[in-house]
RNA sequence: GGCGGCGUGGCCGAGUGGUUCAGGCAGGGGCCUGCAAAGCCUCGUACGGCGGUUCGAUUCCGCCCGCCGCCUCCA
């Protein structure tokens, strides 16, 4: 059974499903006014590990994550381009699904767009201002929170305090501070959507409680998002169901964020990384690895030592699937049932110990590295059915996680091939100097030497 | 001011009331190897500070110190 932690309760507790072979999970996806950055990355990682997982179990999973193409950010980012927001919206949803391919991020099921749900929207909008608990001011309409029974659930704050903490200069005009906009009156040369209040453009919060009642219908399981999403946007789309007597989703769950030397990585703070940058230098599975290494709700540090750390351990990997020639299938269709198998039943409790305790994925790793230990071991004693078991067992894990290793072996060039045979017959015939000059030399070309008993083996450096 | 998180060995990073270890990276020693590489073995005796509970605390409680986050931009 999957526990997980629940921001509204404060709890890890197991995850009730509506229905028993089916897990509804709706992640809130990104702003497209720039290219992602390593907290983009995380976030989409932790998820795509938790969806993985579920899946791993058997369990079906519709797995909706948005686009949000129409925003504040995203009309201010077309300005300073001198282009259109679509054009913006557009450009970066391209580079957003780059990162997310690069990264071995599974396509979610259903990824709705903000623009194409404004109609439903405007009609859930008029909706909450026939129930009197929205209402109109000369910029849009707001919702007043003071008409939701339990606003500030999520943020464990009750409505007072969260009052008197305001750090943003309040809106005079509004009734509560805290009050939200669901529907923004278009300024001259904004886009803008017809409504009964006047032409505008939704609100972020009303966005992503239309699509995810749409798609997932009431009372879905998961609602996820990275941490800093809990208050306000949350807890404001939250308050849109509450408010129209819906029941929202049945489980929180958010990932923590990624720290530059201490401190939180943001935009608004410029000192991101661009995840693109970070994958063009990197093997694109070390940030999986780093991500994977600690639990999703810690904050996580990222420096180019912790990455070349990461890269090296995934070698690791990647010698173990070539030394036990397993092809790594990195199906999501792999699941419980069909690795028991092929893989040591004890070891599998053990991972699905670790995974159902609030995806302790670092215990998981470790598990998964011990395994390879073993099987290494084991091979070197000459035990090759165990072995065996180790390995596949720990490929099996590591692929239930999203790491794949890589098996196919290189191409070798004719040149290095003939140096590579010269080599051989330089060894056989005990002419180390030689030896020794080849090996150079081919190290020179990039490959990395090996000689064992089955002769000499090129690999990539 | 309100709410929450964190502080572990050279570095990263889990975990736990007590003899048996997280794991990765780096380093020392060894096995293997013509020499390497890979692999294996082995070593380093860590848990912010001060009290308390306990037969025993890094793990529970209290206080303190330090760091970080949220309180209508944010993944």
């Amino acid at each position: 059974m999957l526990k997980l932690h629940d921001t509204a309760t404060g709890t890890i507790k197991p995850l009730t499903l509506r229905r028993n072979d089916e897990v509804s999970m709706y992640v809130c996806g990104p702003t497209v006014y720039g290219p992602p950055h390593l907290g983009h990355g995380r976030f989409a990682l932790s998820f795509d590990v938790l969806r993985r997982y579920i899946e791993f179990k058997g369990l079906r999973v519709i797995h909706v994550s948005n686009i949000t193409d129409i925003d504040d950010k995203i009309i201010e980012r077309a300005g300073v381009e001198n282009v259109d927001c679509a054009t913006i919206a557009s450009t970066y949803e391209k580079t957003w699904w780059e990162s997310m391919d690069k990264l071995g991020v599974l396509r979610p099921t259903y990824v709705p767009h903000a623009v194409s749900y404004v109609e439903a929207m405007v009609n859930l909008i008029v909706k909450l201002f026939d129930l009197d608990v929205a209402y109109e001011l000369s910029d849009g309409i707001y919702l007043d929170v003071s008409k939701v029974s339990d606003y500030g659930l999520l943020a464990h704050q009750d409505l007072a305090s969260l009052k008197s903490g305001a750090r943003v200069e309040i809106d005079e005009n509004k009734r509560s501070p805290l009050d939200f906009v669901l529907w923004k009156l278009a300024k001259p040369g904004e886009p803008r959507w017809p409504s009964p209040f006047g032409n505008g453009r939704p609100g972020w919060h009303t966005e992503c409680v239309v699509m995810s009642l749409d798609l997932l219908g009431d009372g879905f399981d998961i609602h996820g998002g990275a941490q800093d999403l809990i208050f306000p946007h949350h807890e404001n789309e939250r308050a849109q169901a509450v408010a129209l007597n819906r029941v929202f989703a049945s489980h929180w769950v958010h990932n923590g964020w990624v720290t530059v030397s201490g401190e939180k990585m943001s935009k608004s703070l410029g000192n991101y990384t661009n995840l693109e940058e970070l994958l063009n230098s990197h093997d694109s599975r070390a940030y999986r690895l780093l991500v994977l290494r600690s639990h999703y709700r810690s904050p996580i540090e990222v420096t180019k030592e912790t990455l070349s750390e990461a890269d090296t351990a995934i070698k690791r990997l990647d010698r173990c699937a070539n030394r036990f020639n397993l092809q790594n299938n990195c199906s999501p269709r792999l699941n419980t049932a069909m690795c028991s198998n092929s893989c040591d039943i004890t070891e599998l409790k053990k991972f699905e110990d670790a995974m159902d305790d609030d995806l302790d994925t670092a215990r998981a790793v470790a598990q998964i590295f011990d395994l390879i230990n073993k099987a290494n071991l084991a091979k070197d004693n000459s035990d090759d059915s165990n072995a065996e078991l180790f390995a596949s067992s720990a490929l099996l894990f590591a692929n239930a996680l999203g790491l794949e290793a890589k098996t196919e072996s290189d191409s070798i060039d004719s040149f290095s091939e003939s140096l590579r045979l010269q080599r051989e017959e330089a060894r056989k015939n005990k002419q180390f100097d030689e030896a020794d000059r080849l090996r150079v030399e081919l190290e020179e070309l990039g490959w990395t030497v090996e000689d064992s008993k089955d002769g000499t083996k090129l690999s990539k450096q």
